[in-house]
DNA sequence: TCCTTTATGCTCAACTTGAGCATAAGTGGG
DNA sequence: CCCACTTATGCTCAAGTTGAGCATAAAGGA
């Protein structure tokens, strides 16, 4: 192998276990929801699925999709990889646990564990004014928190979108780990110091969801992946109604509708939802466009 | 642990030794390049830095910065992880390679080992028309292998980006790897079936590289990362001849000079360029904006 | 019938983007 | 000194994109 020190035999003693976590996600109506395991009590998110790396796929890639689907029994659609952390032990040997996002349908029939990912990142969900306002309020405390440093509170409202900066869907990461620095997450160990502040999850899976959900708000900006987590056929409300919960924010729908319509990347079936209100018309997703484009936007409207 | 299987301790032995690969960008003029390894014949690209994972760091990204930074001597400036790979040792154990994008600028005492990287990817450079027409002639070469496949064609074609489809500079990865499915890829092994088809790299270095491209063309356009790579002052000349390096195509010089100015990213010294022609303005990067707005873009007018 | 709810069509102003015209200010050669 | 050549820099214009709102249609229920 080339490089400058490669390592000894020796070292590979002291090398690490790999580990995959998966941040399977879905769309139920207008809630965003992952998978969640080993609930306690039931019914709160706690931690995403993971085990360990297996020898005998393909790639890794294959195995994390052929694990999942041997878990879960559902069919994954999109699947990504989206990163790599070492944990050191104690300053032993580390563990490097590897993350995926994967998206899929929640079939007619729902397994049990999941959860709406907004438990874990109250302020992430600007749909609601709820959620706004506890975005607001975690502002305020990271401004106490800043202090006179400038520096720091011009990140903080750049993040928290105060004073007419605007509030970008996909630093879910970025904010977290400024309330994180900030003292102000609840993690296993200490409790909240506010309301506001989330569920805390098992070990670093709270920080890995923060990943899996800014990469599939910025992904479903540029590529149709909303598609995979829906029905084969639904309504232009439906639609929308995903797209928001993903990026958590309302969009225009006036406007939205006239983006759908302009991206051809979705035709009629033909029939008619029935429901309260007017009757829509039904689409289905062209996946035939795919590869004419390779690469399609979904866009979201304000 | 939570998950469903958990492995037990034997599992540990079976696990894999990890891996570091870096790809070192920097920009010399016009030249984007990468630091490259164990060259044979010298001057050629064909390896990528890398080293094993050592225990001890906070982090694995101050891991890969503080070896990258003690082989190179150089101080880095923008680092990021890019994949995790792994591959099967024959249906044994298997190594994990972790990969990593990291940006530098050339001093004035130039290492020994920066290749440019257009020589991996000669079809990926359309600032010159050699590059656009080696573009061309493995279009040809793909449509050849595509057969009467129409979904085949249509992915080449947008990939490629013929008859009026745009050019994405950014999809790198994508077309190696197509290029790679239809056989047109000198790897080590067997001999180049074409002249425009780059020179191989050691294992899959040159994935890696593309990989590394690729992140580096996108975040171009969303993220002033151009100035790790510029020296402290600057002409925009000199800015745009890097920017079009990296994203291997022309900009429309007024346009270009209008977006760097309406985003305020950059001041003037009050110094100005000898040189060639008339003397341009002098310019400085303000690292203070990054604090306000957490993101800004470069964007690249066509 | 009227009210509520959702669907759908259309317009307009503000802003962004791609492209080109025109002029300025250096250098080196006749 | 004037000219050709090179790069710098200011400005305009037409198209396209985006945010926001007006208006009307079609269903169900009180």
């Amino acid at each position: 192998m080339p490089g400058s020190d490669k390592g000894s035999d020796t070292t590979v003693e002291r090398m690490p276990a790999a580990e995959l976590v998966a941040v399977l996600a879905a769309v139920d109506g207008a809630n965003p929801v992952v998978l969640s395991v080993d609930s306690e009590p039931p019914s709160a998110l706690r931690a995403l699925p993971s085990g360990p790396m297996e020898p005998g796929h393909r790639s890794l890639q294959a195995g994390v999709r052929s694990w999942v689907e041997r878990q879960t029994r559902h069919p994954l659609g999109h699947i990504e990889q989206l990163y790599t952390f070492a944990d050191r032990g104690e300053g032993g040997p580390r563990a490097v646990s590897i993350s995926y996002l994967a998206l899929t349908r929640i079939g007619t029939t729902p397994l049990p564990g999941w959860r709406g990912w907004y438990a874990a990142f109250p302020w992430e969900d600007h749909r609601s004014a709820t959620g706004r306002a506890a975005s607001e309020v975690l502002l305020d405390a990271l401004e106490r928190w800043c202090g006179p440093v400038r520096a720091r509170r011009q990140r903080a409202r750049a993040l928290f979108g105060r004073d007419g900066v605007p509030w970008h869907p996909e630093w879910v990461l970025q904010r977290y780990e400024l309330l994180f620095e900030a003292g102000l997450i609840a993690e296993a160990g200490h409790p909240a110091p506010l309301a506001e502040t989330g569920t805390a999850m098992w070990h670093d899976h709270r920080r890995i969801l923060a990943t899996g959900i800014a990469r599939l708000r910025a992904k479903i900006q540029y590529h149709p992946v909303v598609f995979e987590m829906l029905p084969d056929s639904f309504t232009l409300l439906h639609l929308q109604q995903s797209v928001e919960a993903i990026a958590g924010r309302l969009v225009h729908k006036q406007n939205f509708r006239r983006l759908i319509a302009a991206q051809e990347l979705v035709e009629e079936t033909g029939q008619m939802s029935a429901g309260t209100g007017r009757p829509a018309r039904l689409y289905r997703f062209r996946g035939d466009v795919m590869r004419d484009r390779a690469v399609v936007g979904t866009k979201l409207p304000r």
